[in-house]
DNA sequence: TTGAAAGTTGAACCACCTTTCAAGTTTAGA
DNA sequence: TCTAAACTTGAAAGGTGGTTCAACTTTCAA
């Protein structure tokens, strides 16, 4: 997986909920390891085909030792699902800085998110298999980042830079192009287009839309 | 789930590749009884949640009989997933009429679509869950999708309706878009918006994108 | 009418996996 | 150092549910 010391940190606050807060180091680990381990594991055989044993294994630890840190292999799974919510939301949020246009905060969101897709492919596959795991996580994870799309036009209207009438209805929309290109573009991949490029592409239909002037 | 005659037929045609051919009345009977009691048992439950005998249960067979049609439980779910891909497309395409504009076609295909989604809630949980049955499939489906709005686009940017610069990652945006809004205001509901009020918003977006003018 | 093919039946088989547990090892603080 | 809590271990319990099968019934064409 390769997370630097930073979003390590953030994998464990936002499992906490599901996970059991080990006590030492040699805990902290432990649960690191498995958490890793089940993210590759589910992100390759999706959450029925994966199994706990496996996950030990790949983890180098015990079958028993699981679950001293989750209560079920569903637990975990939840663990996971909010982790990955959490980090597709910091990977867009951080790529926006100050005095950026409403129309440009748009392409670079949608440029990091498919950035970071790249990354970590098994983002895709984990959490659209929540719709069936655990459907609440699924929910909110689209909700809260619909929201978030909607605020960013709002914004872009106040501003004068966008037209009047966008909402909900428009962030939802435009939330399902992103996701579907970047399932096209990056997780199954083959027509080498940089996120850049898909971005940009994407940016000028949400800018002008299909009509000939 | 109230098949017309019609679509029956094509129940059976496109399942016929998985489903062993009855040679009989009564054999066609049986294997319409246990392909409906599996649409609704996969929509409501899931691939993994639901079980064979609790389809055969429902259909009023014996659990033995099942293995008369299909190999397997995924043999199943992939005779449905063929199905319930064809209806889908069928549903779009049936809403076109001649001397239609482009624009107006995506807003009456989308219409169609979400109207289709409407009545056949099972058919998103069925077609997403198909990423981790039958992935293979799921591809298919909205590669074959794309590839008609593609055609579609290509063919409005030859009327003059459309710009140019207009290929397939528009129409994976496209897609995109109306998988998402079918999700949002048909399948969870609770925005009453009409089918046709949803497909006249994104249609607006899809025609003059978000920037004023 | 008749017999072979098609279809039906449900108990039982079996493979797989999650979860438990009791015994052992390591850690950390006093 | 010492001990209680934290952690580890892997065998085995316990459940689930897909699949098989041999006996039985129905269909249909000759």
């Amino acid at each position: 997986m390769g997370n630097s010391p930073g979003t390590a940190t953030k994998v464990e606050d936002a499992a906490c909920s599901d996970a059991k807060t080990p006590r030492t180091e040699r805990g902290r680990r432990t649960l690191r390891k498995l958490l890793d381990a089940a993210a590759e594991e589910f992100g390759e055989k999706g959450f029925h085909e994966a199994s706990v044993s496996s996950i030990t294994r790949r983890a180098g630890v015990a079958l028993g030792s699981f679950y001293t840190y989750f209560d079920s292999k569903d637990a975990l799974f939840r663990a996971l699902v909010a982790d990955m919510s959490e980090k597709v939301r910091t990977s867009a949020r951080s790529a926006l800085h100050d005095g950026m246009g409403a129309l440009e905060i748009e392409r670079a969101a949608l440029a990091a998110f498919l950035r970071f897709a790249a990354e970590h492919k098994e983002v895709y596959r984990i959490i659209d298999e929540a719709e069936f795991v655990d459907p609440a996580s699924y929910r909110q994870h689209y909700e809260t980042i619909a929201a978030r799309i909607a605020d960013r036009l709002a914004a872009g209207t106040a501003g004068g830079e966008f037209r009047d009438g966008l909402g909900e209805l428009e962030a939802w929309a435009l939330m399902g192009m992103n996701v579907f290109v970047g399932l096209r573009y990056v997780v199954w991949g083959g027509a080498d287009k940089s996120p850049e490029a898909v971005a940009a592409g994407v940016n000028r239909l949400l800018a002008e839309g299909v009509l000939k002037r």
